[in-house]
DNA sequence: TACATTATGTACAGATCGGTACATCAAGGA
DNA sequence: TCCTTGATGTACCGATCTGTACATAATGTA
């Protein structure tokens, strides 16, 4: 199998697994989604669990490159960056095939804490973390690391209930929460 | 099996999903914790999905009257118990045994937003927003239902902030944003 | 004690789980 | 043309999944 068709394989698992979730899909399931033999799958990955660990390498650098770019589009100061940020989950929330966040899913589905796969999903929030309070810092804010842990959370907070409650508009609300607390770290 | 019986179930079966997940809690596994025969058990539990169901009820009845009695407990005025939400979260993340919030870990294993398993942790979600509505409208907030939703957001989001990033303190972070957002609403 | 009813333990069915063995096939070199 | 090498398809393994059949034990009633 060339190495393009080992990208596919793991692209093609990223869409089965998001929309499935990870104990609810078998490698069986992934043999006919993909095409790819269960021969070349665990050549590739001695184990279902390294073949997620893959899938959720590629979704990190996805949805993080999107994410600062989709900011770099959409304003120009790193203030109006944070903010930015909440347009940009907004336009994600409504994505037809939106199933909330994939980090969150596979740290509720692995729970234990030294669990490489809850570890690995850990991580991508650490980064995301690291981004915004690269930001705060930038915008001058009074205490960066705390504004940063904020902005999470409201960021963390508007995913779960995008996919719980379909009724409310929680990007916009997180947004305009986010206002008030930069704001608030800039004065 | 006498009712008592089946509510000792229900209990110890909601232990064992919340420690160990939905999909990754067998049948089998339930006869072995709680004891009870399978027979029994599907005596009152037509099927898995039924059971499910039931521990979700048990687990929202369980956690919204802890949370508002404890709520009330720290706190007398509508616009501190607001904010002494925050310090329940914190006591809730400290205990050993916590494991993030059910409703998010039922929402993110059982997709479809017409399942019944999905509809029901909405549900849930639906009745905390409620609530807080209902202490932002006592605590003469300008727009109660935004400021409740945007205190949702930031506890959910301290939940997930608490399951996977075990450095930083989500609820007190969540507390003092809170309290910004309050002030800026009563202004 | 005798009987009807209910609760229980266990074995099992049929499907699916993660993972492997092995036969087949294609391509390249001599 | 013959052989080697690596990729592929498929049948299969033992374990486990949800759910059921059935024989037995416990219980209430007369």
């Amino acid at each position: 199998m060339r190495p393009n068709k080992r990208d596919e394989l793991v692209r093609k698992a990223l869409q089965v697994f998001y929309r499935e979730g990870f104990h609810a899909t078998g490698m069986d399931k992934l043999v006919v989604e993909t095409g790819v033999s269960k021969t070349s799958m665990y050549k590739h990955f001695r184990t279902k669990e390294e073949l997620i660990l893959a899938v959720l390498r590629l979704r990190d650098q996805n949805f993080r490159n999107w994410f600062v770019r989709r900011i770099e589009d959409l304003a120009n100061t790193p203030a109006d960056q944070l903010i930015a940020a909440f347009d940009a989950l907004g336009e994600w929330f409504r994505e037809d095939n939106f199933r909330g966040c994939m980090f969150i899913k596979a740290g509720a589905e692995f729970q234990e804490a030294d669990h490489p796969i809850h570890v690995q999903a850990a991580e991508h929030k650490r980064l995301l973390l690291d981004y915004l309070t690269d930001l705060a810092n930038k915008a001058g804010a009074r205490e960066p690391e705390k504004l940063a842990c904020q902005l999470l959370l409201l960021k963390e907070g508007a995913i779960v209930t995008a996919v719980l409650l379909r009724s409310c508009d929680p990007a916009q609300d997180a947004r305009e929460a986010a206002q008030v607390l930069l704001q608030n770290a800039l004065a």
